[in-house]
DNA sequence: CCATAGTTTAAAACGATTCTAAACAACTTG
DNA sequence: CAAGTTGTTTAGAATCGTTTTAAACTATGG
């Protein structure tokens, strides 16, 4: 299926832009990069694309799922007066957080740690829906 | 123990405007909160405060320890072309991520869901250093 | 008290992201 | 394929959360 068809069937229009992005993003390697990192791929490429393209670009492909965004608790700082080690509910919809306790999960089974590197810690977020 | 000598204990000149924050967080309730609803709260206490100050107080008790930053994967966002659900292990000093499976994580007891609410997903984030 | 080093502040700077509004390009219909 | 509609791109401005700047201020140790 060439890029053309990917997008077509993904209902979004074909533009020039959203060819070039499909084709350097969807080579089968999978990749985590930000709005600029792409950015800077696009010139390598040969091209250009102003960065507020390249952002609604992506949000686009993410609305249809074509890519994700890697998942994080928003952009302003929280803080949490629960210094001892815990994980989090978060409410998806308002981003509420609530904590639980480490006792309250059980990881008997973990991944291999990548070669070189060592454990420096471990976060769960469990995200929540309000109840229909 | 006084908020004065908490401070202290703590490495920190306790100043007016410590002495305000410390006051109205550690009063053993645990919450979460962002420096501009805390500035909120100082307000409604009946002082001003500055939201760079507010920031600096901050910055300072989490680096003491009194209070945490909860985890965010930093304040840009980071894309995925990775659609699948999985997980990630995270360089925790650059940022860097890494996949893993779901397969290659076994939890088997998970922390009741509060009430009203239906979970909706779960993330788990390694954090790594390099070996030394 | 004085001197020093640390802190607070308003205002400016910053970096990531979104919005604006105008030019433009893709699709639909006839 | 022409014409009109609708969706897209763009530069530049706007916005938001956070940090920096530089000057005024304050806690601390002698």
């Amino acid at each position: 299926m060439d890029t053309k068809e990917k997008l077509r069937n993904a209902g979004l229009r074909p533009t020039r832009q959203r060819m070039i992005v499909a084709d350097i993003l969807l080579n089968g390697k999978n990749r985590h990069f930000t709005a600029e990192d792409l950015q800077n791929d696009i010139v390598k490429f040969g091209e250009h694309m102003s960065l507020a393209t390249v952002y609604n670009c992506l949000n686009k492909f993410k609305k249809v799922g074509i890519i994700k965004q890697v998942e994080s608790l928003g952009e302003t700082a929280v803080f949490d007066t629960n210094i001892k080690h815990h994980h989090h509910f978060m409410n998806e919809e308002t981003g509420e957080l609530i904590d639980f306790n480490p006792e309250e999960i059980h990881l008997n089974k973990l991944p291999n740690i990548p070669k070189g590197y060592i454990k420096s810690g471990l976060d769960v977020i469990i995200k929540l829906r309000k109840k229909t």
